[in-house]
Parts: C-alpha cells; sequence; structure tokens
DNA sequence: ACCGGTTTGATGCACCTGCATCGATCGGCT
DNA sequence: AGCCGATCGATGCAGGTGCATCAAACCGGT
C-alpha cells in the first residue's frame, strides 16, 4: 500500500482548500456586488479579447466540457450578455459575440474579480512568492 | 480601477487550474476502481482515527456545510458504510459509527486516494518544494 | 453524387448543491 | 415549572453538473 509521504498529503491538502476559499470568496464578493458568477468572467474576457468566437473554440481555449460551454452560453444569451449568429463557414456552428450589455457587465465585474484576486493572492503574497507559487502550481497535475 | 499584478493573475489562474487537475484525476482513478467519491474518505478516515462522531463534530472537522453532510451520511448510511446510533446525552443528536464495510472500503480507498496525491504532487515535486507549496498555500486565503 | 465516419452543439436524465426553513431538543434564566 | 433563544440535523425547492446520446452538418474517399 502507498505511503505518500507527510509532505505530499500536506501539500494536496492545502491545495484543495486554498482553491476552495479564494474561489468561494471571489464567488461572495460577486454575489454581493449582483454580478455574475465567475465562470462567465472568463468567457467575457475571452469574447473581448478575440472578437466573437465559436463556441469550440471557447471551449478550447478555457478547457471546460462541451455541454458546460453549451449551458454557460445559454444562461449568458439569455441575460442578454451575448448573442449567437449562424456561422457563415459551417451550418453546424454558431458565432457568439458580446453584446453592449456584456462589455458592461465584464468591465463591472472585472474590479470585483480582481479584488477577489487581489484579497486571496496579492495581499498575502509577495511578488517573488506568487511567482514561486506559480511555478510550483504549475508543475502539479 | 484595480491592477493586480500579472503575478497575482498567473498564480490565481494557476491555483485553480491545478486543484481542478489533481481533483478531477483522484475522482477519474476512484472512479474506475469502483470505489466512492472523495469526500467519503475524509469522513471515513476521520471516523477511523476518531470512533463513533456527531455529524456537527464531523462537520466541524472537515469545514464543510451542515446540509453537506447530512447529504454524505444519508448516502455513506444507504451505502452500509456508515451508521447512525441515537446519540444517549443528546435526543437531537446522532452518533456515525464505522461499519466493518465502512472500513474496508477506508481500506479499499486509501492506495487509490494515495496513489492520485502522489501522482499529483509526489512524483512533480521534491520534498524541499512540497514543503514550499504547502507554506505558501497556507498563506493564501 | 453517395456513403461512412467525424465534428458541432443541444438536451433528457439522474444526481448533487446551496439556500432557506423546519421540527425537535437543549439550556439558561426567571 | 415555564419560556425563549440557540443548536442539531433533515429537507423542499430551484438550479447546476456529468453522462450519454442525439440530430445536423461536414469532409474524405470512392
Amino acid at each position: 500500500m502507498p505511503s505518500p509521504s507527510a509532505t505530499t498529503l500536506l501539500a494536496y491538502d492545502r491545495l484543495t482548500a486554498a482553491a476552495r476559499r479564494s474561489q468561494v470568496a471571489a464567488q461572495v464578493l460577486l454575489d454581493q456586488a449582483g454580478l455574475p458568477p465567475a465562470d462567465w468572467y472568463d468567457v467575457l474576457a475571452l469574447l473581448d479579447r478575440r472578437g466573437p468566437t465559436r463556441p469550440r473554440d471557447l471551449i478550447a481555449a478555457l478547457g471546460i466540457e462541451q455541454y458546460t460551454m453549451s449551458r454557460v452560453l445559454a444562461r449568458m444569451t439569455a441575460a442578454g450578455l451575448v448573442a449567437a449568429q449562424p456561422c457563415p463557414d459551417d451550418r453546424r456552428g454558431q458565432v457568439i459575440a458580446l453584446t453592449d450589455e456584456g462589455q458592461a457587465a465584464r468591465a463591472a465585474m472585472w474590479p470585483v474579480y480582481a479584488g477577489a484576486m487581489a484579497g486571496a493572492i496579492e495581499a498575502r503574497l509577495d511578488p517573488d512568492e506568487r511567482v514561486q507559487l506559480a511555478i510550483l502550481l504549475d508543475k502539479v497535475a
């Protein structure tokens, strides 16, 4: 029976705990501000950067499941933050574009989301530590 | 508008990504082995260490929501891994105990769960790095 | 042009989660 | 004893998630 070292258990435990804490904290801040869930931000930001994009490209870029994206987009469409247009060169597909409301939502979310990240990371780790943490986390699978 | 440093964004992003990757990996391994979900392990392990315990103490020890625990215990009871007995000195309460099956499940889960942690952490970080990671993560909220 | 396998995106179903709330019991105060 | 706020644990409801699957459209070979 495998017996991971104590440091392994410790690191794994803290990893899950830290991630959960910071995500919950971010979500709470967004909720309190009456803003959409954090997942939406990634989509809004990507569409802002790339312009109209097909769902499958969003999926590839964000690394989430196809059905998750399908539903997120359905909710965001219902909320008026994005709009789907038929894709000219592939009749199966769509092109998802930010609406003005979507752009506004992105702008409104940013300071809150950024504040959450700052509160979780920036306020607690100096720049060297942040880099170190990122490097270590990158090795973890 | 707050502008977290690039290192903050990077660290936050990697934190969520690393946590998700390692948790999904663990869950996949457990599923493939026909074993219960990872959440259950923590409960089984705690009951094994502490002996029969009241739900509210499990909640305090594991830091999860009351209704989550209530439902986890309901499922684990249905699966025959734990059993609830009336609490002698508090008629509202219960005492949750491991069954033999529960003990067996714990034993069966350990190598798989441990293997997942080893695969995510131990195989990729040397002991110094693991300690360093744990320290950094502990500072993160 | 046709056909078979692949890609794109949606969805039925079962299950899980969070929120709010409930009933039961406890414990302190009068 | 009687009351009142706090604690314990369960649950109805609304919504989110994963799995499997579907139909439509695409594309390569013939």
